[in-house]
Order: C-alpha cells, then structure tokens, then sequence
DNA sequence: AGCACGCCGACT
DNA sequence: GTCGGCGTGCTC
C-alpha cells in the first residue's frame, strides 16, 4: 500500500486554488486512480464534489491527516488535461523543479486577468413579477437586490461583471435570485454567436518538387498507419521545408487531429501567417509573446472545444490542450530559443517528443543545419531521415571565398574590407544589388575604457562592462542599469576615457569612409540591439531594406534568419570567428550554424549571390565547412571533438547551478551541494567538476556558482539531481537558489 | 470559484 | 436583539 494519497489539482479557473491539494484514496479505488486522473472530489465548506485532477500519488500526505478526505469517484475518459499533467512530471523528472512549477508551465493560464467566458445576467421572470419582487425588496430594504431588480427592468440582459461590480451585488445574492426564478445566468457565448463564416478562399497550393512530394508521402504513409515517428528533413536554405510541413499539416488536418508548429518567435513572418491563414482560414491560432493573458486563454479554450487546428508558436504552443494531436512540427529545430531558460529548463524538442509519444502522434524536425543531437539521433536510425539538396527557385548555390584577414594585415591592408570584399562592394554598388554585412557576434556592443589605466568600465550589479548607447550613456545589457558617462576615469582621473563603438555602427562608419567618397550617398540600415530597442523595429528595419530603401543591411545573427531578399547578391561575413573566441562546447556549431545560414541568404533571387567569409583563423573546421556547406563533414568533425570531450551529444551534461546574492553564502552552498553528491556520484561513475564562481560572477546583485555533472547516459544524472533536490527540500532553501540545466547551450 | 464566518446597519 | 447584506479568508 505504497499510495494511500493523491495530490489533486482542483479544476476551478482560480490562482489561489491553483495548488495541488492532498485526498485520501478510498479502497475501492486503490490502483484504479493515476498520475493525470481525472476524480470528483469534495471542496470547500459544503462538500460539493468538485472536478480534479490526480498531479501525483504519494504514500505520506503533507497535510494533517484528520482534514483529509477521501477521493468520492473516478470521472473516466481521457482528458486533455490527464496528458499534459503527465507531461509535466516527466518535465519535473527530466529537469528538476518542484511539481508545481512544472505543471504551471504546462497547464493553460488560469483565467486571472482573463476576458472571463463572459456572462450575462437576464430577466427571467415577466416585467409585472419583477416590479413585484422589487417592492418587496424595497420594503425589506434588500438594497442590492432591488439595485439588481430596477436595472433589469430597465435593460433585460446585462453583463457579469457590470453587475457585480457596478452595482455591488454579491454571487449569493445572485444565487438566490435565480433560484426564485426571477434571473438567469448565462454564457455571453450563446447571447452573441455570430458565426463569421469566412469562406476559405478557394486556396491552390503550390505544387511540389519530386523530392518535396516523396516526404509528403512517405511521413503521410507512416502517419496514417499510425507509427507516431520522429523524422528529421535536413533541407538547404530554399529547399521548400515550409511546403512539406504545409502539405503534412493538411494530411493531419484531413484526418481530424490538431498540429503543433513551433517556430522560433522571430521567425514569425507575415508571410508565413498568410499562407497558413489561406490553407486552414480561422482554424490555424498564432501564439506570440504580445497576446494578452485572455487572448491566450481564449485560445486554450478553443483548442479544447475543438475549434482550432492548427497552433503556431514558440516553444509554450507546445502546451496547447488539444484532444487528438496528430503532430508535432518543429521548424529550425536547432535554434537555441526551444530551450527553456527558467526552471523546469526543458528543451521543447525533447519534450515535444514525450508529448508526441503519450498521443501516438507524429514528430517532424527542420532544418539547414541539424543540432548534433537530432543529426546523430538520425544517422543512428532513431530519426527517419530526409534531404533536400536543391534550392527551389533553381537558384544555385553562392559562391563562397574565405579570406585570410592575416594576409590582409600582411599585405598592409588595415582596413575591416579584405581586397576582394571591398571590390564585391563596389561592384554591386555599381549594379545596384544589395549587401548584406554580417557581424558574427552577438550583443557586440560598444564599451568604454580608458587609455591611461586600462579600466574598463563596468556595471556594478553586475559583472560585465557596460555599453556605450549614442555619444554619452552607458547602460548594462544584463539589468538595464544605466548611467551618463564620466569625463573623467574614475580611477585614475585621466581625461583619456574612450568609447569604443559597437561593432555594427563601427562597421556603418568605415563603410560610408571607404565608399561614399565614390559613389556618393549610400543608403544604409543598421539593426542591433541599439536600432531594434522599440517594438516593431525589428521587422520594419527587415520590410524597409526588403523594399529596396537600402543598399546595404549591417547587422548581427538577427538579419541572417529566414528572410528573403532576392535582390542580395553580396553577403560579406565580417569576423567570423569572432563566436569561435567565447568558452562554450557549442561555440563550433553556433559559428557553424551562423556562417551557412547568412550565406544562405545570398543570391535568392535569379541573380547567383556570392559570399565573402573574412576569419583570422579560416583553417578553423567550422568555417571551412561552412564555406562549403557541408553539413555531413561538419557533424563528423564536431562529433569527433565532442566524444573525446565527453560532450552532448556523445555524453550528458548537467550544470548545477547556484544562485545567491550573498557571495560567501552562495560559495559554501555550492560546496555543501559538492559534498552532498560526491558519495552519490563515486557510486554511479558520474563526473564532477567543480563547484566554480559562475562565467559571469554576478548578474543583477545575485552571484552565481555552479557544478558540472557528467556521463554518458542521462539517468545517473538524473538520479544526482533527485538526490539534491531531496536534500534541498530537507533544508527549506529557496526555490530558485538551486537551478539544474540539462545538457545547457551556454556555459554558465 | 464558492461557501462560511463575522461585522455592520435597519428593522420586527 | 435579530435579520440579512457584504467583506474576508479558507478550502485537502
């Protein structure tokens, strides 16, 4: 008798019952009720019985044992809700976070702020009988129920919350009002059903290319027998992924289940929502950080109700209650945004996995440029794998020159333009073509150091420098503290204090030198943190130079994804080994990944694009087989390094890590934590390295420590997490002192 | 959310 | 005193 209790969510759309509460498990049910059941239970003072789900058993209850009452019955039929509860233990498992957390990620918002399923009070009773009714209530002085009475006599529906609010009435005033007879309560849904009947456009899609087609059908075959697979399409820059994904969505569609389709958010286009608008009219939803908390409720309620398709979004649309999915479509699988940066730290492509394996349904990953992980999972047969090696528009392939920047050095040439890329430049200034120029490194922004004694100027909640933003401010990237910039240095009070630009305006300034003495005025776009700050900046600088306003895009990884410039015939790739230089076992693949997607975006249209790629180490393999675009080398060579290293995907990695904002506390929690797992560890063979001060030493006032788990499998490391977390709980830390990062994309 | 408890003002 | 409205807080 291992379970005598459960832990039951209680279905009701408020936060402060959001919480799991603990009920008996009677006999007679014992066994019968699991993980995501859905039971009646009583709540409350009266016990009414209530709809719940089962979040976890336990055989010790936390809670007094004499107010626990027992489970009154089993509601049977799968919910959606029984899955994604499921979901969330195997995310709290996988991860590390309490069950609450968890479920809290995963489960559609609680109304809160939400446009509640708006209700509306009507008239029940005849005009004469309400006049009745309000005498006497008058008479009684039952203020707030003639308040009620007068205004229904005025207007025979009136709104929930007009009601409650405005006028003051309670819900049990309410109660007993309807219970006489006199009022009713109704959903606003039914009051205003104005079905729009947008007739779907007669909708022509495009047709497929022989490879295209070949996908479609074999996924469809497997899908419709059920398999429930995982596929990866390996597809160059322009291969027509979209389409197959379009196509398969239809077949899934057609056959009566929902698709999730998970894009990083940037990679949101208008486009985008248009052609799926075409194909699945109103039944295709869009999920993007803007939506308020009601919207997105709203569309958690539709999902339910069956009234949707198709969702579209960023990681979280992974959480759509849908009842039947079919599949699971993730589109550039291998971008960073699908891993969770707060607890539980999931990675949506792992956990879109389990999800699509608990509904039997279907996984496709896309991409130019596989993570390791899913390349390997492919090669070694657990992934079907496809290919699409031709561009659609029968556009061939850029040219790619590698430029040493050493030899430019040597050959006198100091500028940032090697010779050729400078000659590329002039020559597309001639011809009117466009050029992209590419700054590999992210958040380059501009700092300020002086020249006398070296001090570079930081931030002083944190430990980065601050960065330059226009002549005189400096503010922090990471908190956002700002402050003008002294005159003098701080330290040593030399005037000699220098602003160093950031890169991109760094690079706009040595451009218009160089060139406009020749060809006159240049127009130029610049897009970095600095010029996308607002809110649609970011795709009004893309619609702008996609428009043709502009001759030249100067910009970091934002400009190189998923756009279509078919007028760009230059792509110039300034430091490109600048993302080699950061201390991370991702740092090839990142510069890999940067390097073919921004050559990609070259030579799109009619016209062939050529690509200047100018490194200080150009020998370095991922640029050379990124110049190449070979994939199949690439993943070899890395997997090489990663298996000598022990590195994911060849191991598992798991980075404990610490959090504190007093920074002797923080580093004898880590070497307790250090202590508490060594035993555990030794035991199951699993590496230790550490504990050790954080990449970046503090963020925001809070220091930061950590400690690196690895071996080749993943549960040793998983079982180290349990083992910490139980300890942590043992001693009342707080919940986010200790944070667990699987397999991590950074190093911390 | 929904229900009880308890305080407060107006009446048999 | 007592009745009922209305604010507050708890529900395993």
């Amino acid at each position: 008798m291992g379970t005598a209790y459960a832990n039951v969510i209680i279905d009701i759309s408020h936060e402060k019952v959001d919480r799991p509460f603990c009920y008996a498990i009677p006999e007679q049910l014992s066994g019968l009720v699991v993980q995501g059941s859905c039971v009646e239970v009583p709540f409350g003072r009266g016990s009414r019985l209530r709809k719940g789900f089962v979040t976890e058993l336990c055989s010790v209850p936390d809670y007094p044992e004499e107010k626990i009452r027992p489970i009154a019955g089993l509601i049977e039929g799968v919910q959606v809700e029984s899955h994604l509860i499921r979901l969330a233990a195997w995310m709290k498992h996988q991860y590390g976070s309490t069950m609450i957390t968890a479920l809290q990620t995963v489960l559609p918002v609680k109304k809160k702020v939400a446009v509640r399923e708006k209700k509306v009070i009507c008239r029940k009773a005849s005009a004469e009988e309400l006049r009745e009714a309000l005498v006497i209530c008058e008479r009684k002085h039952y203020t707030a129920r003639a308040r009620l009475l007068a205004a229904l006599l005025e207007d025979d529906t009136l709104p929930c919350e007009l009601v409650t609010g405005k006028l003051h009435v309670a819900a049990s005033t309410l109660r007993s009002l309807q219970e006489q007879g006199l009022i009713g309560v109704e959903g606003a849904g039914a009051y205003k059903e104005r079905l729009k009947e947008r007739t779907r456009e007669t909708y022509q899609p495009p047709v497929l290319s022989h490879r295209q087609r070949q996908i479609v059908e074999e996924i469809g075959r497997e899908y419709e027998d059920g398999v429930g697979g995982t596929y990866l399409i390996h597809g160059i820059t322009g291969s027509g992924k979209t389409e197959v994904y379009l196509a398969l969505m239809e077949k899934v569609v057609a056959s009566g289940k929902a698709v999730i389709f998970l894009i990083p958010e940037i990679a949101l286009t208008f486009q985008t929502v248009m052609r799926c608008r075409r194909r699945f009219g109103d039944r295709v939803s869009f999920l993007h950080s803007g939506l308020s908390m009601g919207e997105r409720y709203e569309q958690c309620q539709r999902a339910k109700e069956g009234k949707i398709d198709v969702i579209i979004g960023p990681r979280s649309a992974l959480f759509t209650p849908f009842r039947k999915l079919g599949m699971i479509i993730i589109d550039e699988e291998h971008e960073g945004a699908y891993k969770s940066e707060t607890m539980p730290k999931y990675h949506a492509v792992e956990t879109a996995g389990e999800l699509a394996r608990l509904h039997g349904a279907g996984l496709v990953l896309g991409s130019a440029t596989p993570s390791l992980e899913s390349y390997q999972a492919a090669v070694t047969g657990r992934y079907g794998l496809f290919t699409l090696t031709e561009r659609l528009t029968g556009g061939s392939l850029p040219h790619v020159y590698i430029e040493d920047m050493r030899r430019e050095l040597q050959k006198g040439n100091r500028s940032i333009f090697s010779h050729r890329l400078r000659e590329l430049i002039a020559d597309r200034l001639k011809k009117e073509e466009q050029i992209l120029l590419f700054l590999n490194r992210r958040g380059y922004s501009g700092f300020v150091s002086c020249r006398s004694c070296g001090l570079v100027l930081k931030c002083p909640h944190c430990d980065v420098s601050l960065s330059l933003h226009g002549r005189d401010r400096m503010e922090c990237h990471y908190c956002g503290y700002g402050m003008p910039k002294p005159t003098l240095c701080p330290d040593c009070g030399s005037k000699y204090l220098m602003g160093f630009k950031a890169g991109t305006e760094k690079i706009e300034e040595q451009f218009l030198r160089e060139f406009e003495p020749e060809f006159g005025r240049i127009p130029i776009l610049r897009m970095d943190a600095d010029t996308t700050k607002t809110k649609h900046s970011h795709e009004r600088i893309l619609a702008e130079f996609g428009e043709e306003k502009a001759r030249v895009l100067i910009g970091t990884q934002m400009i190189v994804k998923g756009h279509d410039f078919p007028n760009v015939t230059l792509v110039g790739i300034l430091a490109a080994d600048l993302s080699l230089a950061v201390n991370d076992y991702r740092a090839a693949e990142r510069t890999f990944q940067l390097l073919t997607q921004a050559a990609g975006r070259a030579g799109r249209g009619s016209r062939p694009g050529e690509v200047v790629i100018q490194s200080y180490q150009p020998e370095h393999y991922s640029i050379r087989w990124a110049a190449a675009q070979d994939y199949g080398e690439f993943y070899r060579e890395e997997m090489l390094y990663r298996r000598m290293a022990g590195y994911p995907p060849a191991a598992h990695m798991l980075t404990v890590q610490i959090f504190d904002s007093a920074e002797s506390r923080g580093r004898e929690l880590a070497a307790q934590i250090g202590e508490k797992i060594a035993p555990v560890a030794k035991e199951l063979g699993v590496t230790v390295i550490g504990p050790a001060g954080g990449h970046i030493g503090k963020i925001n006032d809070v220091f930061r420590f950590s400690l690196t788990l690895k071996h080749e499998n993943k549960e040793p490391l998983i079982a180290c997490k349990d083992e910490i977390e139980e300890w942590l709980s043992s001693c009342a830390k707080p919940e986010k002192a200790v944070q667990f990062d699987f397999n991590p994309m950074h190093t911390f």
